[in-house]
DNA sequence: TCTGGGGTCCTAGGACCC
DNA sequence: TCTGGGGTCCTAGGACCC
């Protein structure tokens, strides 16, 4: 019997930085992009629960953020603090909390920066692996002050979302004869890989819950979502044998930055670019990797329509300088008439490096 | 509401090869 | 005349996740 747990530091990026400025504790915070008085342009990257009263969360635009701040404040609250998201102290402290987690047990996971799988198996029981998680927590509390909540369950699918069900600081063990009924109350966004445009799919044939997704077969599955309905077939039914797997490749290395205001400087695009080039070179050396076949541009025009251009070398490249040369001359009739004949201004620019060796 | 930045995976058409 | 089937690679776009 395989025994999985996942464990999800609680609103991670906030607590880090409630954690390091002890005059926050206590108040609001959201840690995205600068709001700018309201006119920003970036997203909430984490709100802790404070914030979350104020109906801000993960992915909302900064500026309505600001907005719904500055509502509350006028009704007497304490207004949000708004804080740069500070990636070197995130990674130290995510690099802590994976060493602990690994004293525990062998086999692990990090599938992002505040997010581990671990494989108990080896505990032989339930009770044994909450023992395991119980000491967890505790340690990671005691260690790095802050709070992980973890889901036990026979697979990592069960895990993932046994995870999420209490939150913050919770502890959720969903065992295998109860994973099915444990899935199917839920809205089907509970599946992951299933988001909005999916769900849509689903509920304009009447399907809300897990539950409702079992009345389609494996084949009007496949037929409604791709290859991917086979796996969506199982998984509804909490069936699950991914393995845990300490570690997977990197396929692809980019960089892409939105103006603060759109534009159609060439000067500015090439400078960015520039950067970005070198920028991914010395990612690609620390990853390990020293060339690449494959160069991906990303040009998003006011608006938000987004368009992409790849070229494929016939050999490997290695130098900071081919890179720049061909993502100049991706980007160049962007810059134009060629593509751009309505002359539409910049949001964003992108690059992109694949087939890494 | 007005949408960051870093990624992965899938689809679909076309080229090309056997 | 009107044209197979399978596989792989390239390209553009899109859904999704944290």
């Amino acid at each position: 019997m395989r025994i999985i747990a996942h464990l999800d530091m609680d609103a991670f990026f906030a607590a880090i930085e409630e954690r390091d400025n002890p005059r926050f504790r206590g108040m609001p915070i959201a840690v995205g992009s600068d709001p700018k008085g309201g006119q920003g342009r970036g997203v909430v990257a984490t709100a802790n629960y404070k914030a979350r009263e104020y109906g801000i969360h993960s992915a909302l635009p900064i500026s309505k953020a600001w907005q719904f701040s500055e509502e509350a404040r006028q009704r007497g609250k304490p207004a949000v603090i708004f804080l740069p998201p500070n990636f070197e102290r995130y990674t130290e402290a995510s690099e802590h909390i994976m060493k602990i987690i690994r004293a525990h047990a062998s086999l692990v996971e990090q599938a992002s920066v505040d997010e581990a799988y671990v494989d108990l198996s080896f505990s032989g029981s339930f009770a044994k692996a909450e023992k395991i998680c119980r000491a967890i927590k505790e340690e990671i509390q005691a260690k790095e002050k802050v709070t992980a909540s973890v889901g036990i369950g026979p697979n990592k699918l069960i895990a993932k979302i046994a995870s999420g069900f209490q939150k913050p600081d919770g502890l959720t063990i969903v065992e295998e004869g109860n994973a099915e009924a444990f899935l199917e109350p839920m809205s089907v966004r509970a599946i992951p890989g299933i988001g909005p445009k999916t769900e849509l799919l689903f509920t304009a044939r009447g399907a809300k819950t897990v539950r409702d997704l079992k009345k389609f077969s494996r084949e009007e599955l496949v037929e409604l979502t791709g290859k991917w309905g086979a796996e969506l077939y199982e998984k509804i039914r909490a069936r699950d044998e991914t393995p845990v797997v300490e570690e997977y490749e990197v396929k692809s290395i980019g960089e892409q930055e939105t103006f603060a205001e759109d534009t159609k400087s060439a000067e500015l695009i090439f400078e960015r670019l520039s950067m970005m080039c070198k920028n991914i070179m010395a990612r690609l050396a620390g990853d390990g990797f020293r060339t690449f076949k494959t160069v991906v541009i990303t040009v998003r025009f006011t608006g938000f329509e987004t368009k992409t251009r790849t070229h494929t070398f016939s050999n490997p490249q290695r130098t900071a300088k081919a890179l720049q040369t061909e993502a100049f001359r991706l980007i160049l009739p962007f810059l134009d008439a060629r593509e751009n004949p309505k002359g539409k201004l910049i949001r964003l620019i992108g690059v992109r490096i694949e087939k890494l060796g």
